[in-house]
DNA sequence: GACCTGCTGCGGTTTG
């Protein structure tokens, strides 16, 4: 073998002779060599299954054991987002470290406290936990944090993107921070992942402090073979014997994937309910036995592991139809294809689905995408008449090919978050000053667009009379109030996402899952659940349980949810797609059909006049051309402003004014750089778990970091004006 | 116009 495999030590050269490998892949080789040569950071990008894993341990390992003298304390600490992840993990890195006597000791809610008690009397080895869990050992063993990770020589952060830019990666990179901090000690940070949009925002979020020294290890090629084919349908045909669209595709999944292993994405929970059920029925009609099975995160526990458990063991054939719950690490084998129902929210969440098929050596991956749109007359809305859901497709599509996907959002302030953190710093030590708990958090620690003065405000908003999460003592030491005491004290205080309240479903005694509380049921009402059809017996409010028997009938509940954020750079695809010739070759005759129309009816607007067109008598569009962000922004100004505003992708539609010129004037004015009130109306800022302690004020600024941007209204007014401009 | 993730300590009972 090569001579990065002579870096390693002896009994994992061992081990690796004993899987009967030829060589080490080329991550493998590169990473051991960064491992072994520097105290850097690292990333590992590779492909799902690629082996980063063991590109990151095998050399981490092998320091370990290169040690002289053991002492007490972990010496890997491995942070992953899922707790079937982490047992996973757990498991390849025990085949590994058994032999050689290392530890290995997976760490969350799931574990038994005895494991996790031994574990801290006796630190040693490798332990795989997730944040939550390391935060209920900063909160409720705040004293023993030196002890745990004295010797710690490296964090190594698997699925890396889920952590990038979001509440739960400012929580993690704060840990860290404070670890650091407490055992006075640098540790080196290495991130795993497939789905890096942007490798230099990636490195700042891993070491904000040194990005330029992070040692970046990309895998090369080794992408399987794709074929893909969109297929276009249309709801609204009258016709007799004409199925609609839900029908059609059912029937397409059920000839084309029964007697495989598939993840079909839906992009609901709503629609994996629809389609789940479509699905069991057919295979009832035609007397095959069950094969399709519905997975969400409402679905009970042990159902999704038995679909996992199908997936992953090949014998039967299966498909799951899914939500995200399929995307990431947990290991479910190879699929034959993927099948995506609508477009999705982002390329990088196509990429990694993905990534579930064409595994093998020699398979391809293979994609079957499916875009609905409706029919058209003379009254069809714009959205309609552009194919929306249909270019968007496409655009995604062709992105992934270009291997492009979302870089993370970085640089929001998160202040509920802050304000969680405030929390568990002030409690894991008793009591800090308010200047600590800035240098901790927003000089040291990942918050670090948040000044003194602003710092200051969110402490004033936690120690309101109403809130009284915090108080200070008359030396200046911050201490938690009683709300405070009593937030923190309970469990369910260590994840910093939200989560809404929901009723249990019952049925003979199992439990089927779980469904929102504002999704009115009554005795007599018939639902889909789990692919299933249910009929209410029994609603008991105290209890949030709601027993249910089967039934012939039922339709699926609602679920709720945020809107999306679509990339700039995905609705400027569409745009450019609307504008050119090329018909992409993996359309089927359809859904060339609906890019014809799209096209045809974009030419129409168009000709009128690009940018800021006529619709009628007193509505007008506006093309954006930008993402989510940027367009909901500007629609937020206009509603400011007594236009009434409808948001599609890339385009506003304007009404309320009533001619053109009235609209220009005001565009003109934000062009000219007028910064216009976004807040006007009574808009929902509250979107965190702890944004209900903060003031009006912060929660804007909040906003504005995050969800919103007005720093681009001025350029995009100059934009849209100019295409406007008669020439 | 959407999706996902996570959770301690203690008291009681049973078993060797």
């Amino acid at each position: 073998m090569t001579e990065a495999f002579d870096l390693l030590a002896r009994p994992i050269q061992k081990w690796i002779r004993g899987q009967g490998w030829s060589q080490l892949r080329d991550i493998q080789v590169r990473a051991i060599r960064a491992v072994t040569g520097d105290n850097n950071d690292i990333i590992i990008s590779a492909s799902t299954a690629g082996g980063k894993t063991e590109a990151a341990f095998f050399p981490l390992i092998s320091q370990v054991l290169g040690d002289e003298e053991p002492q007490s304390g972990f010496d890997i600490l491995y942070i992953g987002p899922l707790k079937a992840l982490i047992s996973d993990q757990a498991r390849r890195l025990s085949d590994i470290c058994e032999e050689i006597g290392l530890p290995v000791v997976p760490w969350h809610g799931d574990i038994s406290s005895s494991v996790k008690t031994k574990a801290r009397k006796n630190p040693a080895g490798i332990v795989l936990i997730t944040p939550e869990s390391l935060e209920a050992l900063f909160v409720r063993r705040g004293a023993e944090i030196p002890r745990l990770f004295s010797t710690t020589k490296a964090i190594v952060i698997d699925e890396l993107h889920t952590m990038l830019g979001t509440e739960r990666g400012m929580q993690l990179q704060s840990l860290m921070t404070r670890i650091e901090l407490s055992t006075g000690r640098h540790i080196r940070r290495i991130g795993l992942s497939a789905t890096l949009g942007d490798m230099e925002l990636a490195k700042a979020a891993l070491r904000p402090d040194a990005a330029s020294q992070v040692h970046l290890i990309e895998a090369k090629g080794g992408e399987a073979e794709l074929r893909l084919q969109l297929r276009g349908y249309l709801e609204g045909n009258t016709d007799e014997g004409v199925p609609s669209p839900t029908n059609a595709i059912a029937e397409h999944l059920f000839k084309h994937l029964r007697g495989s292993d598939n993840l079909i994405f839906a992009g609901s929970r709503q629609r994996v309910e629809i389609y789940a059920d479509r699905l069991r029925r057919k295979c009832e009609s035609e007397r095959f036995p069950q094969e399709f099975f519905a997975h969400h995160a409402n679905i009970a526990k042990e159902q999704r592991q038995f679909i996992e458990k199908r997936l992953k063991d090949g014998q039967l054939p299966t498909s799951a139809i899914c939500t995200s719950t399929l995307e990431l690490g947990i290991d479910i084998g190879d699929v034959s294809s993927v099948a995506q129902i609508g477009a999705p929210f982002s390329v990088a969440s196509l990429r990694q689905r993905l990534g579930r098929s064409g595994r093998r050596q020699g398979q391809p991956a293979v994609l079957r995408q499916y875009a609905i749109e409706s029919m058209l007359d003379s009254k069809a809305h714009i959205a309609d008449r552009l194919r929306l859901g249909t270019m968007r497709a496409i655009a995604m599509i062709d992105l992934l090919l270009e291997n492009w996907c979302e870089p993370p959002r970085l640089g929001a302030l998160h202040l509920s978050t802050l304000v969680h953190q405030t929390l568990s710093v002030i409690a894991s030590s008793g009591g800090a000053r308010a200047n600590t708990l800035h240098s901790v958090l927003c000089v040291k620690g990942p918050f670090r667009s948040v000044d003194p003065p602003l710092f200051g405000e969110v402490l004033r908003a936690m120690g309101s009379e109403e809130n009284a999460l915090i108080e200070q003592s008359s030396n200046g030491l911050l201490l938690l109030g009683e709300k405070g005491e009593k937030l923190v004290e309970h469990y369910s205080f260590f994840a910093v996402f939200q989560t809404s309240e929901e009723y249990r479903l019952i049925a003979d005694g199992k439990e089927l899952g779980t469904i929102p509380v504002d999704s009115l049921l009554a005795p007599g009402m018939m639902i889909i659940f789990s692919g299933r059809r249910w009929s209410v017996r029994e609603v008991r409010d105290t209890e949030r349980v709601i027993i249910v028997t089967a039934s012939a009938g039922g339709v699926p509940p609602i679920f709720g949810g945020d809107p999306g954020i679509i990339h700039d750079k995905v609705v400027e695809r569409m745009f450019d797609l609307l504008e050119g010739k090329a018909v992409p070759v993996y359309l089927d005759e359809a859904a060339r059909q609906l890019l014809a129309e799209a096209r045809l009816s974009y030419m129409q607007l168009a000709f009128e006049k690009r940018g800021l067109s006529h619709q009628g008598e007193s509505t007008h569009l506006v093309f954006t051309r930008r993402g989510t962000i940027a367009t909901n922004s500007l629609a937020l100004a206009l509603r400011g402003s007594g236009f009434k505003v409808e948001v599609h992708d890339g385009l506003l539609e304007v009404s309320g004014a009533d001619r053109a010129e009235n609209l220009s004037d005001y565009l003109q004015t934000l062009a000219n750089g007028d910064s216009p009130d976004l807040f006007v109306a009574d808009t929902n800022l509250r979107f965190e778990k702890f944004d209900h302690v903060l003031t009006d004020a912060l929660l804007q600024r909040n906003v504005l970091t995050s969800r919103l941007d007005s720093d681009c209204l001025a350029d995009m007014a100059k934009t849209i004006l100019d295409s406007f401009s008669p020439s």
